[in-house]
RNA sequence: GGCGGCGUAGCCAAGUGGUAAGGCAGAGGUCUGCAAAACCUUUAUUCAUCGGUUCGAUUCCGAUCGCCGCCUCCA
């Protein structure tokens, strides 16, 4: 029984989707001008891992990620660059999927952009205007939170000791607005050249909280199962989502919250200024692989914050290269035909721990340590010759089924090695029947410059890619 | 100032009212011609500190110290 902590309630609760065997899923993506650090795939990876997981257990999940391209910074930046909007994003979400790529995360099945979805926002704030949760002024719209009681819900901040204690940082009285805590849904552009859509609330442009009520409810309908994202979105953002579309609707608008705790570089916050900011790309250059990198981004529960050390990626990269060359093992191993049972008890025994580590919050620490475990017994088996057929048939399915959400094992096709190469080995294999080890070891040495990692088996030479 | 989280071995880290998962690194051993891989044994009498509740607390409560997050369109 699958169970989540829910931010709204605080409290972790059993998950029942609204529609019997489906789930639909919103995640607030990364932004695109900011795009790319780790914190933004430590999120990505979460996601990836609750879309997963509830495929796992059976569910058709609509899963939706957008994108974020009217915000102010890309505006910005975009006419600094003397671009349009599409054409600075361009690059950035063509790195984004290739990123998705190279960790290992599954495309969300909608992805929309806040430039695509114009007219839903607008058509949003107008029943905001009509039911008077919006007012004009200025040119400008904005949210009325005084009509919203409920505001602050998700966040349960305290707007009385927030505001007097902030006061200092907060420019209250920057817009003609009725409140300091109001917030705009549309915005009056500041100059000609900015970019501007024409529309029954006048020429402007959306703010940031209102597409992700407009594109949720449009693709998800006015209530959905799971909205996610990370932990600084629950204030402002989706605060006024909640805000913007229980406004619209008078229904509830999201029945579980998901937050993804953040990620720290050596215990402190990752931040250009401190020069401990690291993008993927970064990690990667310095010879760190996507699987290693997805798997220490998931190694820690997602409710809690992780900490990112280079010691640790490492640690992760050889567990992961154990792990894959496990399961390579397991796939080449001979076997005798028939079932051990004791064996198959673990077998099972691991499967029940793995889904009951995952019901309970998606801890993915608890799910490694039972492959870990289940790896041990397998090798032991293997070692002492007491793998049977069915069990390989079984071990082998389960680590798909595990693979399934966690995907750190890999895929990759086992190559033919060249005949050059195939005829070293071979000539190695003289040499030691020979018992010239003086020349077997010199063609591993050579091998081994060429990235080819030897081991001598009973069965015969393994070899590897390093 | 408001709200919230964390402090577990050399490092990363899970977890629970009943006596500490897992990974990396280290030590010894088995196997091997030597390696590699794998396996076995070993590495926290103890979970920031001090009190309290309890038959019993790392786990609950309180205080203290330290770290971190949101309250600024950063996931």
């Amino acid at each position: 029984m699958l169970r989540f902590r829910n931010t709204l309630s605080g409290k972790v609760e059993e998950f029942r989707p609204m529609n019997e065997g489906e789930v639909r899923f919103y995640y607030c993506g990364p932004t695109v001008w900011a795009y790319g650090h780790l914190g933004n795939f430590r999120s990505a990876i979460a996601a990836d891992i609750v879309r997963r997981y509830l495929k796992f257990k059976g569910y058709k999940v609509t899963h939706v990620m957008n994108i974020t391209d009217v915000e102010d910074r890309i505006i910005a930046k975009s006419q600094e660059a003397g671009l349009t909007i599409d054409d600075y994003t361009a690059e950035y979400i063509e790195a984004l999927w290739e990123d998705f790529d190279a960790l290992g995360c599954e495309r969300p099945e909608i992805v929309p952009r806040a430039t695509r979805h114009i007219p839903e926002m607008v058509s949003l704030i107008e029943k905001l205007l009509e039911s008077g949760h919006a007012y004009e002024s200025e040119g400008s719209v904005y949210y009325r939170i005084a009509s919203f009681p409920e505001y602050g819900k998700l966040s349960k901040i305290n707007f009385a000791g927030n505001i007097a204690g902030a006061s200092d940082r907060i420019d209250t009285d920057r817009y003609e607005k009725e409140d300091a805590r109001d917030f705009a849904l549309w915005k009056e552009p500041a100059t000609a050249a900015e970019p501007a859509w024409d529309s029954s609330i006048g020429r402007g442009r959306p703010g940031w909280h209102i597409e992700c009520s407009a594109m949720s409810m449009k693709y998800l309908g006015e209530t959905f199962d799971i909205h996610a994202g990370g932990i600084d979105l629950v204030f402002p953002h989706h605060e006024n989502e909640i805000a913007q579309s229980e406004g619209a609707t008078g229904k509830e608008f999201v029945r579980y919250w998901i937050h993804f705790e953040h990620l720290k570089v050596e215990g402190e916050t990752m931040s250009k200024s401190k020069g401990n900011y690291y993008t993927f790309r970064d990690v990667a250059a310095k010879g760190y692989s996507g699987g290693a990198v997805r798997y220490f981004l998931l190694s820690v529960p997602y409710n809690k914050q992780i900490n990112f050390t280079f010691d640790a990626l490492a640690g992760a990269e050889k567990t992961v290269a154990s792990l894959r060359d496990f399961k390579a093992r397991l796939g080449e191993a001979k076997t005798t035909p028939g079932l051990n049972e004791a064996l198959h008890e673990q077998t099972l025994q691991a499967a029940r721990e793995f889904e009951e580590g995952m019901d309970d919050d998606l801890n993915t620490s608890v799910a490694l340590a039972v492959i870990h475990n289940l790896t041990r017994v397998v090798n032991t088996a293997l070692a002492r010759k007491k793998l049977q057929e069915d069990n390989k048939v079984e071990l082998l399915e389960l680590l798909k089924r595990f693979d399934s959400v966690l995907n750190i094992f890999g895929d990759e096709q086992r190559e033919m090695l060249d005949s050059e190469i195939q005829n070293l080995i071979d000539e190695r294999q003289e040499a030691r029947r020979r018992r010239d080890f003086a020349r077997g070891d010199e063609i591993r040495d050579e091998l081994a410059g060429r990235g080819i990692i030897l081991e001598d088996t009973k069965d015969g030479v393994r070899w590897k890619r390093k």
